[in-house]
DNA sequence: AACTGTTTCAAACAGTTGTTTGACATCTCA
DNA sequence: TGAGATGTCAAACAACTGTTTGAAACAGTT
């Protein structure tokens, strides 16, 4: 058996170093691209200290995975509040920036998390139980809040995956931005730029589709108060979106 | 030399059937995952086939790239009309999504131009210069439009990226929103209930920030007719968001 | 000191990778 | 027909991959 705490610091700091260094190497080639002689030298560890401390690559990969998700929602949490909806919004949507773009966490969750979504592994699925679905499900009561209780389930999701998607634009498509536009950069004050665009245009965007159902709650028609809009726009989606 | 035309089919036919192949492969499983072993096979190819027509893999994932960025455009191109500038948008989101998310298109393009920007090759240099900077300044000229002569540049930038972050959000992550959502798929119908989605809200969240130019312009002052929002919101933006 | 379980290590293993090689087949043009 | 270029092929090459092995070093207990 073994003696509980003290037994050997070197297995927890070996350990540690191994995580420490696959996050690097995981965010920088991927978990195909990584090679376990790489992060063990990065560790200074041995190229069998993969296999003994966590089976095997993809082992070590998945618990980097939960590491890095817990570090990163416990840097930035979602501020729960009591706040109107409008100001929960934006502060969903400026902890899940944070997490995933500031340099502090970019470097390592915010690239590993882009890839593990358009390249799943087999630990995607812990991920999405553990971490996604329940910011999925915060961001919903959050943008149902700011729609009416009427509103349609599936507009819900809808406006909820325009708000994630302007956020992951920023992470997935770094490469190409800094293409685009390079010396945008993305230090603390353009995090803020950020964060205020996209919550403006986001409560602009679910406002727009709030305003039907509050009028309807006044009884007046919906349509009586509409500007004239481009043909695919909101009254085309008034009748077609539905799920 | 070569004689022109005639010299032998079998040169342009087994060329064609690595790079028909090689899409399937890239897309499945990336450029690293993807072996020419693999591809050759598929393509009913001699291994040295690879190194012989395009140099090495690089040049033929290259090949791909390009070959996949000019097929798109050419299936789903941009309307250019001269309709509204709302029109116009909802024809850019339309088409966009069309060449990234139609099933004919997502299996390949749509998977292997999402996989280059999260994990970018040396060939993503030249997909922005060709494909990516041309849609990139489109949709400036248009979101311009919607926002009024006197936009701040940045923030028209910051709009584009926010429409363009809606559309492939359901292209990068796709396997997130399959576990998250499952049975909702993306036929011929879904895509226009995201197309109709994305416009409206897009449209909402654009005039959201032209408001307050159209009513500069009146010489009455924006703030004024602002309902109260979230601290983070609008009212923020208006003040910080400047480059 | 001898014993125990734990952790590290150099070395090796078996398999896959991209690429090259030199022989062979096929075709064009003189 | 024969010279020469062009394309295909099986085989081999060298490098790298994740993982295993058995011995050695270590720490704590008896």
């Amino acid at each position: 058996m073994r003696t509980a705490a003290s037994k050997n610091a070197s297995h927890a700091a070996t350990r540690g170093a191994l995580l420490h260094a696959a996050a690097d190497v995981f965010a920088e080639v991927g978990f195909r691209g990584a090679t376990v002689r790489d992060i063990c030298r990065r560790a200074g560890a041995n190229v069998a200290a993969v296999s003994y401390h966590f089976g095997d690559k993809a082992g070590l990969y998945s618990e980097v995975l939960a590491e890095q998700s817990r570090l990163a929602q416990s840097r930035y949490p979602v501020p729960t509040g009591d706040a109107d909806p409008a100001a929960q919004l934006g502060g969903f949507i400026r902890s899940f920036l944070q997490r995933v773009l500031s340099p502090e966490l970019h470097a390592r969750h915010g690239r590993i998390m882009a890839r593990e979504m358009v390249e799943p592994t087999a630990a995607l699925d812990r991920l999405v139980a553990e971490a996604i679905r329940p910011q999925s499900e915060m961001l919903r009561e959050i943008v149902s809040e700011l729609l009416g209780s009427a509103a349609d389930p599936a507009r819900v999701r809808l406006c909820g995956m325009s708000v994630v998607g302007q956020i992951l634009f920023y992470c997935h498509c770094r490469p190409v931005i800094d293409r685009l536009f390079p010396g945008a950069e993305l230090d603390a004050t353009g995090l803020d730029r950020l964060t205020t665009h996209i919550t403006a245009f986001s409560l602009s965007g679910i406002r727009g589709f709030a305003a039907t159902d509050t009028l309807a709650r006044t009884g007046r028609p919906a349509r009586t108060r509409r500007r004239a809009e481009g043909p695919s726009a909101s009254g085309a989606a008034k009748r077609t979106d539905r799920t």
